[in-house]
DNA sequence: GTAGGGTTAG
């Protein structure tokens, strides 16, 4: 090898070199010719280390530098701060000062950088009240580095204190102000400061884009998000994976799934993270079969999924119940992947929804660290099930430790309270939080409690809450309090409330049919009749009912009156001969709670053909004797099903357990665990 | 000036 003497084309050289040895050669060959020690060639070699992950061999560097410059310092710091080493980095940093080295704005802005990684806020406000000090206050590397510090730390207001008093600003600013705010949930003061920003001239990036599609994905604002997208194709600002991602990640959130789909498909380069964005998309928006498919799709494309792809895969299981599917990417995710905070609590969530209980809380038992979000999970987990004094006792244990109670905590242990009919502990807890917690409560926490009470019967205690709420009450509230007086006959507030829910115009069908229902039991055909006009004219349609159910590991859905599935004529014979024992039993069937003004022996038929019926007389013909039935719809399940549903468990002498889209329902020798409040 | 701003999840 001929002997290389120049130190530019040694330099040269490192930034070519791959792998340690080769590293090493050219420092050999520093050392030789004289170059090691002079100028910055140690800061090269510590970078070229560094760059390649020799952190080790980067620091030997530093400590045998006969005398390290500026450069060497700032890239040693840049090598910790990278690998997530704060505390020698920041250690180094302020070992600068007794070694009389000067920091410089790099210095600065790398040490600021460490302390936003490590969410270090007292540090990063000590290193820039130095940097200020030093005369660095209006250099705009330091400048954005303590802005971005402030908005991971969400402290906004500190970073827009500092951005107001800054003289020069440029694009990195701007846009660490404007994800900033967009990240910190303040979407429409980040779109302000993008308007701000286009009054000076300043000329936006993908970056900037992205932030402001942020802030569209938070407002569900679709429209501007996708005016943002053509402005991005009009004016040619590159977009690559991370600005695409985000772009599918906006229309997918808005539940615009094909356009995000669409964006997806066009990428020519995708990674892991694109491919998760789609899917939690469609997992997010309750389509689980396609999120599953995805999974597919993505692994016969090469991609891996992460856990932050499992976590959606274990949201779509939750949401219709594949338990077997669940409880294998759990063990995948254990055994394979980083098992954190947020995976466990979405295993959590899905042994819950899929009606193991008991799995949900070995694993919450289990995990070494719990944040707020796994206790709401395992508390809301609880509520579901109907065990509202299991919900209360860990939410006692949870005020033993340093977690703190949120609004969704307490929405949880009211819901659970509601749930359990338990409701002096509602109103007790209810105002602990007010006066204890001092949580403002929200739209929800109030409709909580209306349900508890109008649940339990007590509408009229329900109406005086609803009386005395400072702000509107909103939809939510109304319907709670309907629910009630559907369920206990009390058509009076009942017609008040249903005229309320009405004027404030709902866009989801299932509240008109609650309101047709409520019509229908009354006997207020009428009333039926123009609710279903409404409906017509709104072109709404009822949400169909479905019920799934896994069988030996695959999923069955059922729709009413499905006359498609292949053993269709066995699961009518079923339904025949269990109608017919049940009537024997005692059982009248609930026509009150068709929709229709139709005679009552169609009625009788309809009811009869509701998915979860279907579903059970499969479940009777294709398991074993005694073997559990889990069923999952996806509307509450009707008053006269879960009746149906007592006597036959009776019959069959079979637990049968049904979630509804409001809670577990467990079946078991002519009782349901529910207690008939629901 | 490979120093500062960026993507998915419970």
């Amino acid at each position: 090898m001929r002997l290389v003497a120049g130190s530019k084309s040694l330099k040269t050289l490192l930034i070519a070199s791959k792998d340690e040895p080769s590293i090493a050669k050219i420092h050999a060959l520093m050392i030789l010719t004289g170059i090691f020690g002079h100028g910055n060639s140690n800061a090269k070699l510590i970078q070229s280390y560094a760059r390649l992950g020799y952190i080790e061999s980067a620091r030997q560097v530093f400590d045998k530098s006969p005398q390290c410059g500026v450069d060497a310092w700032n890239a040693m710091i840049i090598a910790y701060s990278r690998r997530g080493a704060m505390f020698e980095a920041l250690s180094l940093y302020h070992r600068m000062a007794s070694e009389g080295v000067r920091p410089d704005s790099s210095t600065y802005t790398v040490v600021l950088k460490a302390c936003t990684r490590s969410l270090d806020l007292r540090s990063g406000e000590e290193t820039w009240r130095q940097a200020v000090d030093q005369g660095y206050g209006d250099d705009v590397f330091v400048g954005a580095a303590v802005l971005n510090l402030y908005a991971k730390c969400g402290k906004m207001d500190e970073a827009m204190r500092v951005f107001d008093k800054m003289g020069r600003r440029d694009l990195v600013c701007w846009t660490t102000m404007i994800t900033g705010l967009a990240q910190n949930g303040q979407a429409r003061e980040a779109v302000d400061i993008y308007r701000q920003m286009q009054k000076k001239r300043v000329e936006g990036d993908g970056v900037v884009m992205l932030g402001l599609i942020q802030a569209c994905t938070t407002l569900g604002h679709s429209k501007m998000g996708l005016s943002i997208h053509g402005y991005m194709i009009r004016k040619d600002i590159i977009m690559d994976v991370i600005v695409q991602t985000s772009l599918v990640d906006m229309y997918a959130k808005n539940g615009h799934l094909e356009l995000a789909s669409c964006v997806f498909r066009k990428m020519l380069y995708k990674n892991v993270i694109s491919w998760s964005a789609l899917i939690s998309g469609f997992a997010q928006n309750g389509f689980a079969g396609n999120a599953l498919q995805l999974v597919v799709d993505m692994q016969s494309f090469g991609y891996k999924p992460d856990s932050v792809s499992l976590v959606s895969v274990l949201l779509a299981c939750s949401q219709v119940g594949f338990l077997k599917l669940g409880k294998s990417v759990h063990g995948y995710i254990v055994r394979r992947l980083h098992f954190d905070c947020v995976s466990s609590t979405a295993v959590i969530d899905m042994y819950s929804k899929c009606g193991s209980l008991s799995s949900a809380r070995t694993v919450f038992d289990q995990i070494s660290f719990r944040d707020l979000i796994s206790w709401n999970a395992i508390i809301a987990s609880y509520g579901i099930h109907g065990s509202g004094e299991e919900a209360l006792s860990l939410f006692l244990q949870m005020r033993e430790t340093n977690v703190k109670p949120d609004h969704a905590t307490f929405a949880s242990l009211l819901s659970a309270f509601s749930h359990s009919g338990l409701v002096e502990k509602g109103r007790y807890w209810f105002s602990v939080m007010v006066n204890e917690y001092k949580i403002q409560p929200s739209e929800k926490h109030y409709a909580c409690m209306v349900d508890l009470l109008s649940r339990a019967g007590r509408v009229e205690e329900a109406q005086e809450l609803i009386d005395s709420m400072i702000t509107e009450p909103g939809i939510a509230i109304w319907v709670a309090l309907l629910s009630g007086c559907l369920n206990h006959g009390k058509f009076l507030i009942g017609e008040m409330a249903a005229k309320k829910v009405l004027e404030l115009n709902p866009d989801d069908p299932g509240i008109y049919a609650l309101v047709s229902n409520f019509f229908a039991t009354a006997r207020r055909w009428d009333e039926v009749a123009e609710v279903r006009k409404i409906m017509k004219k709104t072109g709404m349609k009822k949400v169909p009912g479905y019920s799934v159910m896994e069988v030996n590991g695959k999923l069955h859905a059922f729709l009413m009156e499905d006359k498609s599935h292949h053993q269709y004529e066995e699961i009518m014979q079923v339904l025949g001969k269990l109608d017919y024992e049940m009537k024997a039993m005692g059982y009248v069937p609930k026509t009150e709670f068709v929709l229709h003004n139709l005679e009552e022996e169609v009625k009788e038929r309809m009811l009869c053909n509701h998915s979860e019926r279907l579903a059970i007389a499969f479940g009777l013909l294709n398991t074993g004797p005694g073997t559990r039935l889990l069923i999952t719809k996806n509307l509450r399940v009707c008053g006269d099903c879960h009746e149906a549903t007592k006597f036959i468990t009776k019959i069959v002498n079979r637990e049968i357990v049904v979630r509804d889209v409001k809670r577990f329902h467990h079946f078991k020798d002519g009782v349901c665990s529910c207690g008939d409040y629901w």
